[in-house]
DNA sequence: CAACCAAAGATACAGTCTGTATGTATCCTA
DNA sequence: TAGGATACATACAGACTGTATCTTTGGTTG
């Protein structure tokens, strides 16, 4: 019955399911309220394999999170990769990240379950490629003398916490409207800073 | 030995330790890694005392963030209350929550424990009393023409997750001037808002 | 003041969950 | 093709939450 698999494949076809399903589980149940058991029910394997592939359940929840990480940067970039001028770029982005982040699974995943789970450290290092997309255009437009303020690092942090609260904000909504709303309101922020 | 109590006073001492105690717990080492055998042990009672003050671990974790909440709010009004501007409140409030975010305990509990833990909804509920300080002050100013932005509440989110996000910010530092950096940062932001 | 009631807390236990130790089958390599 | 490593299954130990059932003691009323 079984196909014969290679033993790389396999492992890849386990992780993959695991990651998948304890994806959907810790998006919407929350990682405390869903069980190793449940995640791979359904699967066709035990609790075996998933504690085989994985360290411990942290370690499931690690893994999915540095994928849907890697979603939010990768759409953000290839948002901003076709443009040339920096400024641009920075509004561009930023409204980017205020729409992929309305997908349910991802907000709930990266902004709230994630800064509980994981240890504080832990989590910047994930974090750093998002942040530092953002902190690298601030302080490119900083040195250009496009930017007004005293401190460029600090100002990133602002943006950055404007955005993820307002990618919440438009998420709580059932109003269309509001994410054009939001990514208007980052727009002014940023021109209002301009020199 | 012990004293005679009136069962109104044996309650209050009770709830109080054990919040003061799961306080710093659940502050330190995190909800889900906080037992209730620990918290009620050096405290002279037995979990039983714990489950029929508490509806369960989550109750104790519940009154705990209220009471934090409650903090905040407090020193932030106390700061704001002897000011007439509308203006100058806004300005010195969100000052206010800067400094009173240092406090590391209130901060891991208010910021990453309680949106993990509690319920959306749960929590909205809790922070009304901080965000809506903010929000009144905000559209007092958008009223009167003082502040350009296309939408007042989109406005007040957005300064809302610049100070938790600078609050974070500050907090991970062990430089002393970076809270005046950060006060700085959001009182450039509010000036340059204003018409 | 005696008798009763209700509230505070103690004790014991059931159910659940995580992580580990050990066994088994399958792929891979020499 | 034989031995070893890898993927996974099974069984179990330990921890923890919440509940059910006492016990005690402060309040209350006839």
């Amino acid at each position: 019955m079984s196909v014969k698999l290679t033993k790389a494949e396999q492992t890849r076809r386990t992780r993959r399911s695991i990651l998948d399903r304890a994806r959907h589980l810790f998006a919407t149940k929350g990682y405390a309220a869903t069980g190793t058991e449940e995640i791979i029910s359904e699967l066709g394997i035990t609790r075996g394999a998933l504690y085989h592939q994985f360290h411990d359940k942290v370690g499931v929840f690690k893994a999915v999170i540095v994928e849907a990480y890697a979603e939010i940067t990768d759409y953000i970039q290839a948002q901003v990769r076709p443009l040339d001028d920096n400024w641009q770029q920075l509004i561009v982005g930023c409204k980017a990240f205020l729409e992929v982040a309305q997908q349910d699974e991802v907000r709930r995943l990266v902004f709230v379950e994630a800064p509980a789970v994981l240890a504080a450290d832990d989590l910047v290092e994930i974090d750093r490629y998002g942040f530092d997309l953002l902190y690298e255009a601030i302080q490119i437009a900083f040195n250009k003398g496009q930017l007004k303020t005293i401190d460029a690092e600090g100002f990133a942090h602002l943006v950055n916490g404007s955005l993820n609260e307002l990618a919440a904000w438009v998420a709580r909504s059932d109003d269309p409207e509001r994410l054009r709303t939001a990514q208007d309101l980052v727009e002014t922020l940023l021109n209002c800073h301009r020199s």
